[in-house]
DNA sequence: CCAGTGAGTTAGCCTATGTTAGCGTCGGGC
DNA sequence: GCCCGACGCTAACATAGGCTAACTCACTGG
């Protein structure tokens, strides 16, 4: 099965700012990143800037892409990316793919749950949250080592997926770091206590993280 | 085709408030709406409250059930709904069913503005954002008449799917009212202009809509 | 070696929005 | 006819988070 879409599959590379994807293009391939991060974001014609979606090591960059005939919003490269790129001009190719359909589940829930943190939650909650996310997500993928993994975001970025200015999160991470409930020096977070943090984040009972 | 599946379908009413599914369920069925409104949401352990989706009649409800194994978020009527119940249980439904995937895409798309909403516009561009996709979702319905159709939300829902307060949503309503962009009484509502509007909705140049 | 740039940090001030509380109206149930 | 609960509305006050501006510290490139 997977051989018969090899045929279709480069090895491709990108530099920080760099575009995966255009806003309009019509996607025909899908990018299975092997390393480095990667977002997908929409600018307001002010300079507003909201990140949407973030692609870490391991992920499918954009299942979503399969659903609709136009991005109707650009991708860009946040640090070096290495990605093999999968055709989609055979639409086979997407049933055929392992897991697909679940990875495609996952990033409509993650969308879900930050929707209600950007619409309902405090800047600590927010910060929490995203930080729990992707701690969670790069351990996944077998990228963290004990409690501590690689975070390669500015400040600026998660000001941006979190719907916050640079300055408070700035401000938060400070007050955050004080109380020992994380860590986050030259992109590199650790968490000493997963419990005190998800208390933080203000999760649902149910909430999966 | 839709012969087919008429066989397992069969029509519902719910009253307001009352569950169309509770979180945790595992999807068995659509919902197509024919009257009325449902929405999706979520509930912090605090009452904070998140409107996810809104759902008018013409909606499906919810195509992102066909993607999970189990719904992660309640849905309930807001107003009386009828509708009628499509299976799931034969995945095959889902194939079948006309025009499934654009609105799965619309769907999903429709996250992504809201997303951006939430974290990044004043209450001014939300509400103006809000309200005139619900309008355009009301005309493609055949549910508008000239400038004016139904909203059938009280102002703590519009609070709710904002991510605003319910006092505050009355503020800025009253203040958009006084500037004449928009009418909205007893469930009723009028874009006396609709470019004004969207001026006020701080859309990027190819938002939809 | 220096200039330029991006990132983190801090401070002071400001305002959009939240909070609390209370009022009036309406409609349904008894 | 009366209660009672939603709902819309308003006002006074409180605050989380935005905005502006500086300063520092790498790092990079010429």
């Amino acid at each position: 099965m997977l051989s018969q879409i090899a045929a279709s599959e480069d090895l491709v590379f990108f530099r920080p700012h760099q575009f995966l994807t255009r806003e309009h293009d019509r996607p025909e391939a899908l990018y299975d990143i092997l390393e480095g991060w990667a977002c997908r974001h929409r600018l307001l014609p002010d300079g507003r800037r909201q990140i949407t979606a973030l692609y870490l090591p391991g992920d499918l960059c954009d299942p979503m892409w399969s659903l609709a005939p136009t991005c109707h919003e650009p991708v860009i490269a946040l640090t070096n990316v290495r990605a093999t790129r999968k055709s989609l001009v055979d639409p086979s190719t997407i049933d055929r793919h392992k897991g697909f359909s679940s990875r495609l589940a996952e990033s409509v829930e993650r969308q879900s749950n930050w929707l209600v943190s950007l619409g309902r939650k405090t800047a600590v909650e927010r910060l929490a949250h995203l930080l729990l996310e992707l701690f969670e997500r790069m351990r996944r993928a077998g990228l963290a080592y004990g409690q501590q993994c690689a975070l390669p975001l500015t400040q600026t970025d998660i000001a941006d997926a979190t719907g916050l200015t640079a300055v408070h999160v700035n401000r938060t991470l400070q007050s955050m770091r004080s109380k020992g409930v994380l860590e986050l020096h030259s992109k590199w977070l650790r968490i000493p206590d997963l419990g005190a943090l998800r208390d933080l984040a203000a999760l649902g009972p149910h909430d999966a993280l």
